[in-house]
DNA sequence: GAGAGTTGGTAGACGGTGTCTACGGCGCGC
DNA sequence: GCGCGCCGTAGACACCGTCTACCAACTCTC
């Protein structure tokens, strides 16, 4: 059984996508890679490193799947696609969202985020500066748009926004945001 | 020492915003309260139902601070200070905050969340109804409005914004996001 | 005014958690 | 062949949230 690393942030993926951030406990967690509770420290000095590297892994796979988005589309439906993406991710899995924005769950994640997400928002600023050459400072807009994607599967994940809205239908709030954000209609 | 009741909110009100939500235990707050950690069980059947009795009063005081807007100005203006008032909560009671918005908290919170979310959304419909009256469903900019705001609060919050924009400054964030979904120049 | 019942808090137990430390076995290199 | 370092175990510790038994004081009733 070598690798325990590796396994217990698999047995950490597995877990929060299927049960939630609850369940994610160091002693679960060590249970269920059958190995006794102590084992973990070995490899991760405290129980939030551990749920670092398992948000870690959420941050890959969502870069993964933006990087796969159809890169030959024009910048409008690109964005329009990431935005959706970002939502479904949210949506999909919940779990593994919210351990990924965990206030603490950051904090301790400093140079690993920065990492994943910074080439990402290079594509979104990328992105904007396509979709609106007027812009002086296309990293602004970006920003704002990424802030307004994240705060719609944010708020939209406990339901905050469908109570205010009287429906469970966000798509045209994304389609709002995209269509503030970049101009023009859809 | 009547009122064991409003004192344990208060105290836990207090800690939170000094300490920080990891302060925030049951026995904790007992303690402070003077109380053994079995005497808060007598008015919060659950440590999740105090919590969210202590978030109410965030609720509450944000609630408060927004209907105190200067309600003369014209919407536009308005809706800036309501975004600034936003953000300057969130950085001013990042505890509070951060305990305000916990998934587990919102999702005790149902009914008390939605009596002071409603009409504090209805404020900010009315808002952009007033600032754009070609829009067919405000509520729909308004929904996409709050949840940039609330982006921009979160992810400002643990630094992310900044991070992939080099500035502290979110200033420029909040502008792009009132002019997006309000439409013309600042 | 005495007794009964209710209210509001105490004290301790229980299972669970994260962290820390002492220990053991195993394999590898000298 | 043997020491040593790596990797995992086992148990202790303090703390947590919940639950239950108890108790003191107050109120209400006859």
């Amino acid at each position: 059984m070598p690798d325990l690393r590796a396994r217990l942030v698999e047995v950490g993926v597995d877990l929060v996508t299927r049960e939630g951030t609850g369940a994610l406990s160091l002693r679960e967690i060590a249970r269920r890679a059958g190995v006794s509770h102590g084992a973990p420290r070995r490899y991760f000095p405290t129980h939030l490193s551990l749920l670092a590297a398992i948000a870690a892994e959420g941050y890959r796979g969502l870069a993964a799947r933006i990087a796969a988005l159809e890169p030959h589309a024009p910048p409008r439906a690109r964005v329009t696609a990431l935005a959706r993406l970002y939502l479904d991710f949210a949506r999909g899995n919940r779990g593994m969202f919210e351990l990924m924005f965990r206030h603490e769950v950051l904090r301790g994640n400093d140079v690993g985020l920065r990492e994943t997400s910074r080439p990402l928002f290079r594509v979104l600023v990328d992105l904007v500066a396509a979709a609106r050459p007027d812009v002086a400072r296309p990293a602004v807009v970006a920003g704002a748009l990424w802030a307004n994607l994240h705060g719609i599967a944010q708020l939209g994940q406990w339901g905050s926004l469908q109570m205010v809205l009287d429906s469970d239908d966000l798509e045209p709030l994304l389609d709002a945001a995209v269509t503030a954000h970049l101009g023009g209609s859809s």
